[in-house]
DNA sequence: CTTTTTTAGTTGCATTTGCAACATAGGTAT
DNA sequence: ATACCTATGTTGCAAATGCAACTAAAAAAG
């Protein structure tokens, strides 16, 4: 059985069923692989059943930008950002399995009126929701105006979601620069900053909160 | 009848015993007044009947960013962000009209099974993947690393939604600042640069995109 | 184990940005 | 009309940030 938020309270027979109705399809992907772009493969819905994919930007600068990252049992594609001039693809991080599904039978419920089909929907909404929270923090966090506001609130996010003072970095401090959008030397000038300051305390991906 | 996107598909009869089951409050706020804060009513969702609210963050430092802006038929409150330190409110911008209802009520469907809540959780699904679409834009702004590039891709967000290379801005150049979350003095002078770079033209609130 | 590639950590310097402090224009209330 | 308030527009200067160019360390590949 598919282990995903999507599929909360969904027996592993409807499941079975919801396979079918849904038309799902089962794919693997290697490191570096790209899984769905803005130009292609609208409308179609991912949910991650093994690895880590992540929603990155190439704008005409050539410049990176991860927009998110989804892991085991995210569910990703289902609003696509078409804004941007610049490339946006799902890249696997590592080797990964992904389900696909089509979003508007996900969404519009299907004239069989399945049982289940309440359960995706509400599981849905609860997804959304999550997503909407977690772009909030993104976007406090761009918000604020210098390198080591931007730190400080990112370190905040993490600590409290962990609800201790000791947090360990979900990626490398380049990957970190790029979720941030600032300069990765600049970055490492202002850690040290807070380190002399007091602030911080560092080993690796460890780091201790002192205030 | 209530106009909001979230009651779409609902029949002025459905809506009327909908008011009942919801507990729906309609209030009036006037300019400045706060509707809701992180500190209190919590759970709470609100539809914006008249007028337009904005949801606001001000730090411990004192700086104020405009975080999202609500207008008639939106629906806000219904995640709300716990995360930073500071203080997140909603804010009247002018006088408004309010209805209040209870978000775990409108999402878990209630055990009457009445036949239009099928129809709000979808109009939600809608209203929720808009927000998201809303909030990729703001987070692709956001990481763009110099003022002019912010400007450039808002100026070109505008212009996409409305298909022409004039474009109104829909608040003050104050306000832009803030909602780019950059200094305003700053932004006016690039906006100069870009004047004399023969990128853009303005007159007031409107701006030709030459490029 | 050795080589190669990627990440971490530094630093000087140029550029951008923010801050403060203005002047001016426009709008609103009295 | 006058006074008051807020938004626009400008500038010098200080501070923060980005860029380039490194070295060292760690991780991945062979």
């Amino acid at each position: 059985m598919v282990n995903s938020e999507l599929f909360k309270n969904v027996s592993e027979e409807e499941f079975l069923k919801m396979e079918k109705c849904f038309n799902m399809k089962r794919l693997s992907f290697k490191k570096d692989q790209t899984i769905l772009s803005n130009t292609k493969n609208a409308g179609t819905v991912g949910i991650v059943i093994e690895g880590t994919v992540e929603l990155i930007r190439i704008d005409y600068m050539g410049t990176r930008t991860i927009l998110a990252e989804y892991e085991q049992g995210d569910v990703f594609g289902d609003v696509f950002s078409n804004i941007s001039g610049g490339e946006i693809s799902i890249i696997s991080k590592v080797d990964s399995e992904i389900i696909f599904l089509d979003y508007d039978h996900l969404i519009n419920r299907c004239k069989k009126n399945c049982s289940y089909h309440n359960t995706v929907i509400q599981n849905m909404i609860e997804i959304l929701s999550k997503r909407i929270f977690i772009q909030n923090e993104r976007i406090e966090i761009l918000t604020k105006r210098s390198i080591r506001d931007k730190l400080l609130e990112y370190f905040n996010t993490l600590s409290k979601k962990t609800r201790s003072k000791t947090i360990y970095l979900p990626f490398t401090y380049t990957d970190l620069a790029d979720y941030l959008s600032i300069d990765r030397a600049s970055m490492m000038r202002e850690i040290k900053n807070l380190k002399d300051d007091q602030m911080i305390r560092t080993q690796n991906k460890m780091i201790k909160i002192l205030y």
